[in-house]
DNA sequence: CTGCTTCGATACTATTTGGGTATGGCCATG
DNA sequence: CATGGCCATACCCAAATAGTATCGAAGCAG
């Protein structure tokens, strides 16, 4: 069979008309291309050239060949790049998993950061808790993702994105609600309230850091209804069903009839982290994060 | 760059999953193969396989190269096939010109034996004079033609395909009207008809034909109508404007209105030919001569 | 019609490249 | 810890490719 080299030999000569003139073009002196364009023939069993006293010109099944090979020639030349191009991560598909309060902070700003930087990479978001993050990587159907106030289990890297407190989500209408700026609301105020919460199992050391904050405070809160998501939280509070400690950035939600206040004792700020598992570790995920080392960076 | 044996190699280490176990395959033994995968992974600045105890597997680009390398393989068995079909002539295009009076004879059987032995083959008609295929076979524009009763110029080669005699066309509520197989019509009885004609300059040699057997039979044909194409002819002769001497196989075409019969003298029979210009011959053509020819024989 | 020019083909040599054999080294498994 | 399986490396030989010199055929001009 031919070879890429010969094609690309045909298609010199072709386009110049004159085995000489292609050969210049193609570095190289005339007797080994008038060879190789002989050799072709000899392989295909087909003539490919018209010899006449002035250059050679196409025949007919010549003619066809050349459109072929300039195709084949683009085409090897395209999956190069392309395995080039998946090897650095620049192309395929980025499976990335997040929690729901990234929504409100950190992801956005990813998002727009990857479509910038990685504009050939399909994002595929899910919306999971800490836990089905952990177990998707674990068993590779998710290349990162992004938990809060979560201890990764040992195989997996982090990589922290930001940290921020947790802040009283209060119906509008409740007494103690007042505009954000004013001073600190000493958290033992709440102590008759009902707290929404998540479920422990989702988000157990976020559930026990709320519940720490109670017990500093000199109460133990008591548990109202419970929601999976930050946007039901936050919603159950504005139908006035309790209150809730929710991240900081959960005020850029703006949901109306709900009010949020710094707390005293202010505590640790919550985590928010970058997770994936190191081994294995494919060429996109990399890029990922790289690019979020730079935007905690910058 | 790479050659299509690297990535033939590479499809075989691929798919079985062995570089030794490929190498059988090939019918190569193991260190060269190894070599040239991993010079092909040099060529493209990317690692294609991950290497474990028992075998190898492929990376991510190595899987996406696999892809677009079979395609390439299979482009590559295809374009080579396509130039060999093309000048075996067993594909493109056929322009094959005819005289009007062919569409009754030869030409119906001849496309269907080009249907079978060259499928692939698109056959593009023109019904023309035998003078503008001659012209078109000077020009190029024309592969071969079919024409009757013409002497072709010098350049071009020809093969008689059938001969036929004239016969007497007549309206069928003419006094001399007759059904086949009657006795033949001596030709004076129709001295005082207007004969209906192609123009001369379209077929002087028919035309000629036509007025010389009216010398031999006594008298000088009265021209009437004319007409280009041989069904215009037969037209006019049913509307009753006049009498026709046609090819016999016309007879086929089976015109309400008219009459056919043998005439006395008969005269010499028509030649039909296929005509070309021997110079240049493409490969598509030299098949159509290769089936008229055989169609003639058989 | 003859010499000149142009261009592809051929002869021969040097170098590169590809393939074979022997062997080393690594990793998993029992 | 030893063993087996498998890929990588080292080294050598054969084949293919490129370079130099030359030939031969076909148009063109004088």
């Amino acid at each position: 069979m031919f070879d890429l080299r010969q094609l690309r030999y045909f298609v010199a000569v072709a386009e110049a008309g004159h085995v000489g003139r292609a050969a210049e073009r193609l570095h190289l002196s005339q007797p080994p291309l008038s060879r190789q364009i002989r050799q072709l023939e000899a392989n295909l069993g087909v003539s490919l050239f018209h010899r006449h006293a002035r250059g050679v010109s196409l025949t007919e099944a010549g003619e066809r060949l050349l459109l072929d090979a300039q195709d084949l020639l683009a085409a090897a030349e395209a999956a190069a790049t392309t395995a080039q191009r998946t090897a650095r991560g620049e192309l395929g598909r980025l499976r990335l998993g997040f929690a729901s309060t990234a929504l409100y902070s950190i992801l956005p700003a990813l998002v727009r950061r990857l479509g910038e930087g990685l504009p050939a990479v399909t994002l595929e978001l899910r919306e999971l808790t800490a836990e089905q993050q952990f177990h998707a990587l674990a068993g590779g159907t998710l290349d990162a993702g992004i938990v809060i106030c979560a201890d990764p289990p040992a195989p997996l890297d982090r990589l922290p994105l930001l940290a921020e407190p947790l802040v009283a989500c209060l119906p509008a209408q409740h007494p103690l609600a007042a505009p954000a700026g004013t001073t600190p609301l000493p958290l033992a105020a709440l102590r008759d309230e009902p707290f929404i919460l998540f479920p422990r199992v989702q988000a157990p050391a976020l559930h026990d850091r709320i519940l720490a904050l109670g017990q500093q405070a000199g109460f133990t809160p008591r548990l109202g209804q419970q929601g999976v998501q930050m946007q039901t939280i936050v919603g159950l509070v504005s139908a006035g069903l309790g209150v809730a400690l929710v991240p900081a950035s959960m005020a850029g939600l703006r949901r109306p009839g709900v009010c949020y206040r710094a707390i005293e004792p202010a505590g640790l700020d919550l985590p928010t982290e970058l997770v994936w598992q190191p081994a294995g570790l494919r060429p996109v995920t990399a890029r990922l994060i790289e690019l979020a080392r730079a935007a905690v960076a910058g």
